[in-house]
DNA sequence: AAAATATAGTTGATGCATCAACTATTATCC
DNA sequence: GGATAATAGTTGATGCATCAACTATATTTT
């Protein structure tokens, strides 16, 4: 049975996101290693709005990310070991940590964001931009059916 | 920012497979703790298949469950230790090991079951028929993407 | 101003995903 | 039939997700 037979067959909805969930991550861990790079995509997410805010707090990047605090203060961990970022507390704020991205981190991103945008292209291969849309809204949809506050 | 305008700027099709994931996820185990049940979504995934096929091998299960084997393993231990299955070697291929749901196990999924069900409604809340099935289509398309095989 | 509460982030424990390396058994190939 | 290769499953190491408990700082309440 090939994998086109079991993926009939595997149609349950929440197999597949998973499924394509880890593709993802797989995909794009795979592309980053094969132009030498040692990052995983949740690296790379925490990475983007670092690049892009100004020094944003632990707090900023998990709303970004969707991740969970403890997540984000594990990845940044990660990150600052490989002297990709630094942690730099609050002036005014003693709490509050900014993340800031090291000349090294700089680097990283700057080389690694085509390997995303090639990664994104693989990912939505014969889907054309209708459908990327629909499936986006049903994806919003999801979540916010899955919004446990809402409880 | 309240979290539909938090949705709106992270519109990156991976941050919302990764969050729909987790969220199912959060909100199946929810649902089955607050019915008295301790169970997480990917070891009922696995219970499933375990219900409905005769004594699936660990390699039927990774195939039906999209799951890699390392992780089957890892699942069929947690639920071996509580009891719910138990491992048996084939007969004529001592490679293999079936594995057999206990009374227990039997209990738990015909418990855990409705649990499930209810999830799903959930999750496709305010989702017509429709777009489920647009969406199903988009998310096989994009695992055939991402069949690393296929390199 | 002191007490209570809220917020930002960390740590510990547990479960799952992945990769590589491993054991044990079976199948294939001269 | 004996060497080689393939297959089924396990183990170890690392990374991420989640929950609960924790520390430290800031804010609110009275």
């Amino acid at each position: 049975m090939d994998n086109n037979e079991l993926l009939k067959i595997n149609m349950s909805m929440g197999m597949l996101l998973m499924s394509a969930h880890r593709g993802m991550y797989r995909k794009f861990l795979k592309n980053a290693q094969e132009s030498g790079f040692d990052i995983s995509l949740d690296q790379w997410m925490v990475l983007g709005p670092i690049s892009h805010k100004v020094n944003p707090t632990h707090k900023d990047l998990a709303e970004f990310c969707l991740k969970d605090k403890t997540s984000i203060s594990r990845i940044v961990n990660t990150l600052e070991k490989r002297e990709f970022v630094v942690r730099v507390p609050d002036q005014l704020d003693q709490r509050i940590k900014r993340v800031i991205l090291t000349p090294q981190g700089k680097e990283l991103f700057k080389h690694t964001a085509p390997i995303m945008e090639k990664t994104r292209k693989e990912v939505r291969k014969d889907i054309s931009d209708n459908e990327i849309e629909s499936f986006k809204n049903v994806l919003i949809k999801i979540n916010k059916n899955l919004n446990l506050e809402n409880d």
